[in-house]
DNA sequence: TCAATATGTAAAGCTTACTAGACATGCGAA
DNA sequence: TTCGCATGTCTAGTAAGCTTTACATATTGA
């Protein structure tokens, strides 16, 4: 799966440590899964998608 | 996470083996999502949400 | 130039998702 | 009654998600 993190944060100036905070997660996570290291579980997918107003569908992408 | 795949299910009159065969998971994995023991993986998630032709958000819901 | 911030990566360890195999129960059909 | 199917559950094992700690590199600002 790919992903739209990079460019969500990118638009509101965050840094993964920021997003990371936001999602309550480590730096890590955000950088494994924005880098596509592996996926988000779903209720952490649902927090992302929360958290940017957006469907899930609209920031994961099946490749 | 709830989900609604028990009456998704019974709108098609699948078994849970249906299911399971046509997400290509174990019979166990439906009937513990179903039973709320785990939630499925996000890529699970998707191909549910397809073979349901549904957001993931219209199947899946925060508790 | 030095310090702070941002990103990428790695190891070890814990938790969660998923598998196969097995067993029990209930139920409708022959 | 007996058979087969559907469901729930359990165990043991593997794989994937996530954590903390740590280190390396690049960039930016005082």
């Amino acid at each position: 799966m790919k992903n739209r993190l990079k460019v969500l944060r990118a638009e509101r100036d965050w840094s993964q440590q920021d997003l990371a905070e936001r999602l309550e997660v480590s730096r890590q996570s955000v950088n494994a899964i924005e880098t596509g290291k592996y996926d988000p579980s779903l209720p952490l997918a649902f927090r992302i998608a929360e958290l940017f107003g957006q469907p899930i569908e609209a920031i994961f992408l099946r490749d």
